[in-house]
DNA sequence: AAGACGGGGTG
DNA sequence: CACCCAGTCTT
């Protein structure tokens, strides 16, 4: 969870999570919709994915138990780089230094580093350089300590340097350039793209489908849409990207809302129509399921943020008219 | 080595 | 708005 997410933004969701699976055989056994809810607002759902899928992993070829070296917990889905030193110092002891977000703005400070901390090697480059350092204590404490300096003392914005136990020998600090470094390129400006989504309803039930693992969002529902090609009318959108994606034909009513939701690489404006079925039947031609659900049953389907928004309004909406809600 | 991958908190 | 966050996986 805590992976490029804030842990005052964690806390919450760990809570819960934990509640609900306590330990590694009570996630392996659960469903993954269930855990994807829990997921569910957190984001970069890949690591409920991969949490899922290595619990089960464990429990199917190491007792339940988490692999006692480096090598074979650095193979289990999720574990990259950082998680696996941060598992095998803290849970293991193993002298390995961890290079999270606040690490690299420490070190690139202190050892006046101004290579673009995009830089993937730069990552592989300071666990080198630190390593030499870990040796001289407590691995779990070493790690911790330097993740703490980063997140309290160290900061992107204004630094505590009076308050910072690295002051002396801090090159940044020393030659007044705690300002410029780290060196961090501009990112790309993200395309806006125009989204159209239908409400399709039959039989006080509307159709969801099940987004593709290997997709974003893998595994959460979403309202049958897609994107506007550009000067396309909404409604002739909307009919042809439900006819493609689930092979009915629908009849496009009003927008219940428009949503502007923001991603990691683009923008989007989200239009939700209400629309009604007319014909076919409802096929996963590009999802790996659809289904028809009631206001009822929704509660327990996973939704990224953006369609939470709009189901918000459905509800608004359909409760004002004293429909199916 | 780049991009893709969510969402919230902060100034 | 922009930037950041206890990064990982796929090309």
């Amino acid at each position: 969870m805590l992976q490029q997410t804030q842990v005052d933004t964690v806390i919450p969701y760990f809570e819960r999570f934990i509640r609900a699976f306590p330990d590694v055989p009570a996630l392996a056994a659960a469903d993954q919709q269930a855990v994807l809810k829990l997921w569910e607002g957190l984001g970069y759902y890949s690591r409920a994915r991969n949490l899922h899928k290595t619990a089960q992993l464990l429990v199917a070829q190491h007792d339940g138990e988490l692999p006692g070296d480096i090598e074979a917990l650095r193979r289990l889905p999720g574990f990259g780089p950082y998680t696996t030193a941060a598992v095998g110092s803290i849970a293991f002891g193993y002298p390995v230094p961890v290079v999270d977000g606040n690490v690299l703005r420490v070190f690139c400070r202190f050892w006046g580093i101004a290579t673009d901390i995009r830089q993937p090697r730069l990552r592989t480059e300071l666990q080198t350089r630190l390593t030499p350092f870990i040796a001289a204590a407590p691995p779990s404490a070493f790690n911790q300590a330097m993740m703490e300096v980063g997140a309290l003392v160290c900061r992107p914005q204004a630094p505590r340097c009076n308050a910072c136990p690295l002051q002396a020998d801090c090159v940044a600090f020393q030659t007044g350039r705690t300002a410029e470094l780290p060196v961090k390129s501009a990112r790309k400006p993200v395309p806006h793209h125009q989204i159209v989504a239908g409400i399709v309803w039959k039989d006080e039930k509307f159709l969801l489908a099940r987004r593709r693992q290997d997709q974003m969002l893998g595994g959460l529902w979403v309202f049958p849409g897609g994107k506007s090609k550009p000067g396309e009318a909404p409604a002739t959108t909307l009919r042809r990207e439900v006819h493609a994606k689930t092979g009915l034909r629908i009849r496009v009513g009003f927008p219940y809302c428009r949503v502007e939701h923001g991603y990691t690489h683009f923008k989007i404006t989200l239009t939700a129509y209400r629309c009604e079925w007319r014909s076919g039947e409802a096929k996963a031609l590009t999802s790996d399921e659809v289904r028809w659900v009631s206001l009822q049953e929704i509660g327990t389907y996973p939704l990224p943020k953006a369609n939470h928004k709009v189901l918000e309004a459905v509800r608004d909406y359909e409760r004002m008219q004293g429909n199916a809600g």
